[in-house]
DNA sequence: AAAAACGTTAAGAAAAAATTTAACAAACTT
DNA sequence: AAGTTTGTTAAATTTTTTCTTAACGTTTTT
């Protein structure tokens, strides 16, 4: 009876998903992805499981894009591999839980942010040790390890406190002190 | 007199600092910032005031360069502009203070997350209740419409969430609950 | 067993980003 | 006022990244 109403009330629809879609791609250069990618997670956000084909049809983009595209948010836990009866496809769902990407994706880079800084001061300050125990090197460079020691020490208290952090977060204990919903 | 022993000395004292750089340039992706930058904010990190010449100098690259990604690195208040007497040229110190550092990205990062998608999602959801409440349009519609719009109701749960870790870390509050150096 | 479907890798093309040299504008010296 | 110094912008180049087409290996269907 209607259909120019139905077809506008589609087309509003379409539009209204669009804009939150651009809006999550745009912040997703925080997580480092591509602005592709991030536009194919907007997507997935709403809609049901996705296989490649059906990516590929949606962005308009080649398959392999859609491969590597789906692969990196596969990396940051932002869209996970599932099944679908009947078909032999691979099926993809996004996650549509933001709680659990934040916390998974910060975890991750904190994590690796304390790790990899923390072996370079454990060699640094050992080298710096060394200088600094010797005797018979000048004294302004002996004064110099000191001072590099010094604020790599200090330094340490930021990645013991991130590695908190960290925990908090994975445990949930974080919600605790912040609670969901307020 | 034991010349050799110095030289070695300020070898090793390089080395300690460029293995230091190293991890912190190779972990600031996730601020961003290119690996030029990184270079450059580890670099400053155990150096005093630096001009861009002495910049340049220190990493072999042009000034536009240093230019430029010393401004990237103001942008994200890991470097700050200073004066020093005498001399006319402008002079730049690392902020060395990580918790300084990490509160002020994150929380203007996420801020702008909430802030896009908290305007997207007002203009998307004042569309999809158009359709809700027009019951002249084809009722599969109007259910999909419903669904977005529950489903971004949801979302603003996470937004808000982030809005108060946010405002904890810009107050300190954090640290009441997570305390430096446990 | 041959053919088709599916996902990935490889190679090449296109697009984007980073870097340099050159040119410029403003402030300072003499 | 002419000439320097300093920082930035503009244009051109190089490098890196992204994307597409083509080829491949595996699995499934017929």
């Amino acid at each position: 009876m209607d259909q120019e109403k139905d077809q506008r009330a589609s087309e509003t629809l379409e539009y209204a998903k669009d804009v939150v879609i651009q809006s999550i791609a745009e912040t997703m250069d925080l997580y480092g992805v591509t602005p592709s990618a991030g536009k194919l997670y907007g997507t997935m956000y709403f809609s049901g499981p996705l296989n490649l084909d059906e990516m590929k049809d949606e962005l308009k983009m080649s398959k392999p894009s859609m491969s590597t595209a789906v692969r990196t948010l596969q990396d940051i836990s932002m869209v996970h591999k599932t099944w679908l009866k009947g078909s032999r496809k691979d099926v993809f769902v996004a996650e549509k839980n933001f709680f659990k990407s934040f916390i998974d994706f910060f975890c991750k880079k904190w994590d690796r942010e304390v790790k990899i800084n923390l072996e370079s001061i454990a060699v640094a300050q050992q080298q710096l040790t060394d200088i600094m125990n010797d005797e018979e090197i000048l004294s302004h460079l002996r004064e110099t390890a000191q001072t590099y020691y010094t604020q790599l020490e200090e330094s340490k208290k930021y990645y013991d406190w991130l590695t908190r952090l960290v925990a908090s977060f994975r445990t949930g204990e974080i919600f605790d002190y912040l609670p969901i919903e307020e």
